[in-house]
RNA sequence: GCGCCCGUAGCUCAACUGGAUAGAGCAACGCCCUUCUAAGGCGUAGGUUACAGGUUCGACUCCUGUCGGGCGUACCA
């Protein structure tokens, strides 16, 4: 309707002699009064035209010809903007369509055929995935899916590096509690890893491996076994929460085949790395920085933003039209310098995108606290998902735009239980499901369907929810924001409860039945889409 | 000090990126279950959108400044 809008109000403005047409933006008024769709061309045209806007809106109303199956009224209002009411029978038109289409309604071609890497999540293996990781796992997921829904082929992809000194920490931690379980010694290294998981880890070593490791030269194959047992875990955690990656990035490959060497060589050659006090610095001062930065420690060991520049290079080289990065707050300082690190290497930076959201706030027992994985001080996703379920978890992270602060309290959470907003959703479309059932059993409708008996005010209203679904995901999937998503579905279910107060299915007249089923089966339908998109299940029954 | 994000109802947050009368959920109060799921509905109350200026037909949204919070600002990731 928008693009039919759009090519309409277009043609009318071929009457006036413009330099440069205005782009003609369609809205949706807040006030029903106000129409189902407005523009304000007018009154962007008010200044190049030298007329007041509530003339060029009559001459452009005037300069209209559209279709009266699809428009049944154009007015002027306000300042100089143009309202358009829609035609009934369009409204029942898509409203067929959604039937049709199915579980495909709401799909768009925005990205179709661009194939997106979104990476996520790259946490790195010392430990289970906390409720402070779940941000960015859900997020990340989410975004998937919403440009899946725009045509997109996504590849999600897990980044970690388990070559660095928290892995080995972590090796030294099992490697102690393994000897502490055969009473060998009760040492513990300072700043190990406390959790009890690492007592399990050694545990299963002494199950398998008895007292062959006693004598271990280092703390490799307890770290090989911890890194083993923790991505298990991991990827365990990711499954319950509907998440599946289809790779695992391995920071240390890119030192395995030479692309750190030649990332810093090629950014030699480009006179924007050199060295001094024994390190190799990046010049980031080219790129309007006020400090140039380490890339190369005088130890010899790379800061985190060589291989990430390398690693956004190996990305483009495997042909993504776009990367997508997710990362909390803490990251915002490193994606300029990874930017100007590809673009100087001769890639597009506009392939790298990046999503930003703000830490959550974790409140327990009434106040904030800070996590560390290291300290064991967390609460873990799957102790979150023991206590509300995966949906109530997803949804949680899901609800509010990314770049406000998440205030998460856990017992809230714990509490909201059955209270908690997902439920209004899933209640919705269980209650349509229990409908339909019982209107199979009673009815059996003969003839077509006829839907222009669809016609009580929270009948339409519904109807006109249902059809803002398709724009409100390729929204939500060009801004990255889920949440509009969500806040779309609670729009829909409020308003399919208005309808199911007002208008009963059963007892009503076979035509009129029929044609109020349809509308629940559609209302269903879209709810599915929208629960599919966030990774929530829609129930049949509660 | 500098950079990024944020400040909206008592609390947690929306507001289609500049549109018309700023909306939901909790919490509070008052009603509504012999009728398709009351995990629901209807109603009341709650706001100078942190503050002060500016830009324009029009500002929660953009600009400047102030205050407050978070995160950076490492040869940590």
């Amino acid at each position: 309707m928008k693009e039919y809008l759009v090519e309409v109000i277009s043609k009318s403005l071929d009457q006036f002699e413009l330099e440069k047409k205005p782009e003609i933006r369609i809205e949706e008024p807040n006030q029903p009064e106000h129409g189902d769709a407005s523009t304000n061309v007018a009154m962007m045209l008010a200044k190049p035209l030298k007329n007041n806007p509530r003339a060029i809106a009559q001459q452009i109303v005037d300069g209209l010809e559209y279709n009266e199956k699809k428009i049944s009224a154009v007015e002027i209002a306000g300042p100089g903007f143009i309202n358009f009411r829609f035609a009934e029978d369009y409204l029942f038109d898509e409203l067929a369509e959604i039937l049709t289409v199915g579980s495909e309604y709401g799909k768009t071609d925005t990205n179709n055929g661009s194939k997106i890497l979104v990476e996520f999540v790259s946490a790195n293996p010392t430990g289970p995935l906390t409720v402070g990781h779940g941000r960015n796992a859900v997020l990340g997921d989410t975004v998937s899916r919403l440009l899946e829904w725009t045509g997109a082929k996504v590849e999600r992809e897990y980044y970690f590096n388990d070559a660095g000194r928290q892995m080995r920490v972590l090796g030294k931690s099992v490697q102690a509690r393994y000897l502490e379980l055969l009473g060998q010694s009760d040492e513990f290294p300072e700043g190990g890893y406390e959790g009890e998981y690492i007592r399990d880890i050694a545990q299963a070593l002494v199950d398998e491996l008895g007292e062959d490791l006693i004598d271990a030269e280092d703390e490799k194959p307890f770290k090989e076994k911890a890194e083993e047992e923790i991505f298990a875990d991991i990827s365990r955690t990711l499954d319950r929460m509907g998440i599946k990656m289809d790779s695992y990035f391995n920071e240390h490959s890119l030192y395995e085949d030479g692309k750190i060497e030649e990332t810093i060589e090629k950014l030699r050659e480009l006179d924007l790395a050199y060295n001094k006090d024994g390190a190799v610095w990046f010049k980031t001062t080219e790129f309007g920085k006020d400090k140039d930065t380490v890339l190369v420690k005088s130890t010899g060991e790379p800061t985190y933003r060589l291989p990430d520049i390398a690693y956004h290079a190996n990305k483009l080289d495997r042909g993504f039209d776009l990367c997508v990065d997710v990362f909390g707050a803490d990251h915002i300082a490193t994606y300029p310098d990874v930017l100007s690190g590809i673009k100087s290497l001769g890639y597009d930076p506009d392939k790298v995108d990046v999503v930003v959201y703000q830490f959550v706030t974790i409140v327990k027992d009434g106040k904030p606290f800070k996590m560390s994985t290291r300290k064991a001080n967390f609460v873990t996703l799957d102790e979150l998902m023991d206590e509300v379920g995966a949906d109530v978890t997803r949804f949680f992270f899901l609800m509010r735009s990314p770049n406000t602060h998440l205030e998460f309290d856990i017992a809230q959470a714990k509490e909201a239980g059955e209270k908690n907003p997902v439920f209004y959703l899933q209640y919705a479309h269980a209650r349509i499901s229990s409908i339909l059932r019982k209107v199979e059993e009673e009815y059996d409708f003969s003839g077509e369907v006829d839907l222009s008996k669809l016609d009580h005010p929270a009948e339409i209203t519904l109807i006109k929810t249902l059809l803002k679904f398709p724009n409100t995901v390729a929204n939500a999937a060009r801004l990255r924001e889920p949440h509009h998503v969500i806040t779309f579905l609670n729009q829909l279910a409020s308003d399919f409860t208005s309808f199911y107060h007002d208008c009963r299915i059963l007892g009503e007249d076979e035509k009129l039945a029929q044609a109020r089923m349809e509308l629940a089966k559609a209302v269903a339908q879209v709810l599915r889409n929208g629960l599919s998109i966030l990774g929530i299940t829609a129930p049949e029954q509660m």
